[in-house]
DNA sequence: CAGCAGAATACTGTTGACAATCTACACTTG
DNA sequence: CAAGTGTAGATTGTCAACAGTATTCTGCTG
């Protein structure tokens, strides 16, 4: 039952841990992981026992999950890891960049210096990344820079669900950017973003961030 | 043996009832009916009673209705009617005028005549709702209104998401329209939108859905 | 009488067991 | 041999009881 032995520690913000937010977490960690398939069945009995927990708590995790898009349910025939289809993708990247450039609209708005400095420093971050060659550290910078847009708006609920679409998004398990000059070319788009919110630019700035994302859509289209 | 004789009346829909449907329907109900106030904590135990089943269900029908946003819980204290604090609910009107916007692009696009027919009809109906002095029948053709563009525009995630918000907004309890002239202001509106979608102009009919739901979101504001 | 410590109570978190349902496979039957 | 049927195993849905935590009440002390 030692699987989570380390999860106690990371669970130290407002409220106590529970055993149902633990297994929510980890039950998210290994499908955005792709520990399992798409489609695939989660068997409660089996998750529990690997978990150390009982039944309960893996049902009301599912649940949770199920509401973020991550899983479907069917009665009596359990929960399966969701499957997207090419036309819910395509509607999941319009949602995401609507809601992306509504955020970064929201910030231009405040136009907080520090913020901007923060959001520049992930953008070099991302460069030496680029320069090193290395794809991985990117995709956590690139995430990072983008989970900090959406908790500095200032706008709770748009950026749960900012995040919430990132997260189906990343059901597909594509790795949309990849090779140097696709990496440069978002990371210019980032930049541009950065610069519009920096001039407290509302409307470029959504208009930025909508470009963006919709240009992922279109980068992620090509691979197919 | 007829297995599905009653099955069709209660549920309609793809799979048979369960507990936990019946008891997330029923407490959405009491929630968005303003039966349990805003703020007041939720007796599993209770509920559970009330409703003659376990507290399994009641349980798991709270996770739910805690990802949409009706609840929020705290360890160890239980479930609550979540309250909604006026930025809270700015933001929300936003979010909304947003996929609106979104969605009436959408259906614009498809330009399906018998859609466009059916959504003049409850503008129609919404007329008569105003000349009987109606505010509740207004009030139910209103929501169905924009229901049918949700479920019209064929991008299920987005109708999702703006029927759930719909609820949030809901949670407030106050009901925005009321008297003639403003009911009257809010169909003419709702013209505008459906006659923009009927050209097959996209980006007017994103505006008009915008603009409805923004002067939807002054309107309240001016209940203050 | 106000304030605090500690017990009593109420409620949530979790569990293991039982009932209902589905799936798979072997068996019968034309 | 194919198709349908019945049974066995597996899996989900539901329940009632137990354990841990928060709240309330009581009694004591200054």
């Amino acid at each position: 039952m030692g699987i989570n032995a380390e999860v106690h520690t990371t669970r130290a913000r407002k409220q106590r841990t529970t055993l149902t937010c633990e297994v929510r977490e980890e039950l998210e960690s290994m499908i955005l992981r792709g520990e399992v398939e798409a489609g695939q069945r989660l068997n409660e009995h089996l998750l529990a026992e690997q978990m150390g927990v009982s039944r309960g708590p893996v049902r009301e995790a599912a649940r949770a999950l199920e509401r973020d898009g991550l899983l479907t349910s069917v009665t009596n025939r359990g929960v399966f890891v969701r499957k997207i289809s090419v036309e819910n993708a395509m509607e999941l990247y319009e949602l995401r960049a609507l809601i992306a450039g509504h955020l970064c609209a929201s910030l231009a708005r405040i136009a907080d210096p520090q913020v901007t400095a923060e959001l520049r420093a992930f953008t070099c971050q991302m460069d030496d990344a680029i320069s090193a060659g290395d794809d991985t550290a990117y995709f956590e910078k690139n995430l990072a820079f983008h989970h900090h847009i959406a908790i500095s708006a200032g706008e709770h609920r748009s950026a749960d669900l900012y995040t919430s679409l990132g997260k189906e998004v990343r059901l597909m398990r594509v790795r949309v950017l990849r090779g140097d000059t696709s990496l440069r070319f978002s990371n210019t788009e980032h930049k541009r973003i950065v610069a519009a919110i920096e001039a407290g630019d509302a409307e470029r700035a959504r208009g930025e961030g909508m470009l963006h994302h919709r240009n992922g859509r279109r980068r992620w289209l090509e691979t197919l």
